[in-house]
DNA sequence: CCACTTTCGCAACACTGTTGCCAAAGTGCA
DNA sequence: TGCACTTTGGCAACAGTGTTGCGAAAGTGG
């Protein structure tokens, strides 16, 4: 069914998420009480009890004040980054990329092996493993340094022992499909070995804190949702594969069996050429052929095909565009894209015009990021 | 944003809902409170003080009691029926359909007329707005006459007039695209003239009650949904056009501008034969000129395709046929579809087996229905 | 210096779902 | 028939939510 009874544990959280997922949306600048109290629609009284409750607990702080406006100036709060933190760990083909982020998601520190996605279950779990103590001794080791220098400033003491006491969980992207509400992986494309295997639990029994498992592309989109992008959109990977991540009402849709955003097998030629899954006239296999004898122009128009297609179906706000193969020519990709959802919303006399295609920000980095944002995002109340 | 702080009063409501929506979904069976709390995950205690309101504002009685499994019997609980009562129009191109419902969604009247589309706003208005008003005297004269009959039995008293007071709104239905959020028509497909044209609060005006305007597809997807098909599924509707409405979460999806389901321009053939719309290689285009020639394996088989995509974008539960077309020829379209998705299936190897496929049922007077439970949809929390 | 505006917290309040308890209404066995 | 037991479900007291009324604090502008 849809919905669940709730009661008042449950409401408080929900304000609680809303009032911290506006604080994070704030950023450094902050964000005043009243502000708050129009955007959730709560009371201005409610707002203070609730950013009341945050102060106490450390993961709200005082930053200022604004301007007057003919009386008392309201007071600015913001996020208290480091009351928080987590990791993210991309799983590629051939590497493993680590980020230890704070709870707006800044990166504190990061890391990068080589890796063989093909080495076995007990070999790739000890390269996370151990990636994610030395991010943490890492801080250890930065922080210790800095404190020396900072003595006077009145820094935070603790160090990576602190962010250790705050680490809310490791959240690992990896490529689909695979089921994330039970972290157990199907057929990883390339590695049949994987099938079956639960890799959530494994690693958290491993790690000894909580585990977020999803596709790469999904934990992309919700980087972006997290980092700033709003309203609805769909994330399209190019790499080796091509695949999408959907965000719908601020969290990532992924549908009953959370396998959504098999974007790359849609058939868009009926009776095509042939495509590696076995079906005809795949996305998949004629953007990425038309990458190979480098036609870049026919691979957009087929990327956009596809994307037009998604906007009309799910009517998003936005199209946003990313992986390896889309950073070597982002140009040639998005006006390509965007000719065709242009022509589309010419056809429909869409009131506003075409939606808007853009390089998802971020660069290699943005799947680790968004793989620690599998953690925070209930937190904010992101669950989706 | 995604959400909206949550006050008590809106605690409430929700959880309210959430109970009206299992006693509509229990029938006349009806279900018992300790159903009821596991259901909501509410304590038995919230359970009785909702239902003890429910049973004071009439819309919830007691229906007898379940047999004993060692203690005192359960006792079940009901939906009041004629304790609500809404209005469903089918605007089609040559015929209007209008349905009285109850609560519960069962069809209490039914009234059918010719009309023309294209006869302007004020012609059209009042025809709904005549068949509106025969709909609910209809009902007070079978009333009177039923009443006759059944003096000795107790009926409730009132009929039409009691209808006319519980009334709770008009819902229409017709061809997109249109703007569901503010009630404003867009280029009717075959009808320009209507474009801008401010449905609902026009009818609101002329009617005196609420009125929600929202496209065909949307109205029978939802009337599925509430009638009985859980989880998400995709509508598909084959008829003069092509279209879906998707059911996700309990609600239908519209999307920003609420324009989702553009099902019948997805592009499934690149550069193929001209559309209307103006596009190339449109499903719609495919199907629709399949159809004509009498192919109708190629004309599922299309469909088919089409369906697929969808089920890999959003990963939903079941996909149901509607529309004339699909009436017509009800074995060949379920089977050509079911056997692409089949095909899907085994290539993915997903567990479970592939997504079932059916004729949606309710005929022809299903979107009338659906369009009615566009009123009572936000009653039950399924406001989408 | 004072009137005015605006922010924001304290206290009392209305209302939610929860807990503890007990009466009611069955079953099953001696 | 009587009694122990199980199960349902309401009453009363309770903890905790957001709301309302009001006043202190902190600015601006004349």
């Amino acid at each position: 069914m849809s919905g669940a009874g709730v009661n008042l544990l449950g409401l408080r959280s929900h304000n609680t998420a809303l009032v911290l997922d506006l604080l994070r949306g704030a950023g450094a600048g902050g964000i005043s009480r009243l502000e708050l109290a129009e955007r959730t629609g709560l009371t201005p009284q409610a707002v203070s009890k609730i950013t009341g409750r945050l102060r106490e607990e450390g993961l709200a702080a005082e930053a200022g004040r604004r301007a007057s406006t003919g009386g008392k100036p309201r007071t600015v709060l913001r996020l208290v980054p480091e009351a928080g933190h987590a990791i993210g760990v991309h799983l590629d083909r051939d590497e493993l990329r680590a980020v230890l982020v704070d709870l707006r998601g800044t990166v504190v520190a990061e890391r990068r092996t080589e890796l063989d996605l093909g080495a076995g279950a007990d070999a790739v779990l000890t390269s996370v493993a151990a990636e994610v103590a030395a991010l943490v001794t890492e801080v250890v080791t930065e922080a210790a340094e800095a404190a020396e220098a900072a003595v006077l400033t009145g820094g935070a003491p603790g160090g990576g022992d602190a962010v250790a006491r705050t680490l809310l969980g490791v959240g690992v992207a990896l490529p689909g499909p695979l089921d994330h509400a039970h972290g157990v992986l199907h057929r990883v494309t390339g590695y049949p070995e994987w099938d079956g295997f639960p890799l959530r639990d494994a690693l958290a029994a491993r790690l000894g804190v909580p585990v977020v498992v999803d596709k790469d592309t999904n934990a992309a989109a919700l980087g972006l949702a997290l980092g700033g992008a709003g309203g609805s959109f769909a994330y399209l990977h190019v790499g080796t594969g091509l695949g999408a991540g959907l965000v719908i009402g601020g969290g990532v849709h992924r549908g009953a069996r959370t396998g959504a955003g098999e974007f790359g097998h849609q058939v868009i030629q009926l009776d095509g050429p042939p495509c590696g899954c076995g079906d005809r006239g795949c996305l998949e296999a004629l953007c990425l052929t038309a990458v190979a004898r480098g036609d870049l122009a026919e691979a957009a128009r087929v990327l956009g095909a596809g994307a037009a297609n998604l906007v009309g179906l799910l009517d998003i706000d936005r199209v946003l565009l990313g992986g390896r193969t889309v950073a070597g020519a982002a140009g040639a990709f998005v006006s390509g894209v965007a000719t065709v959802l242009a022509a589309r919303a010419r056809r429909e006399g869409v009131a506003g015009g075409a939606v808007p295609v853009a390089v998802a920000p971020g660069g290699a980095r943005a799947i680790a990021e968004g793989a620690a944002q599998l953690v925070l995002a209930p937190v904010f109340g992101r669950a989706g």
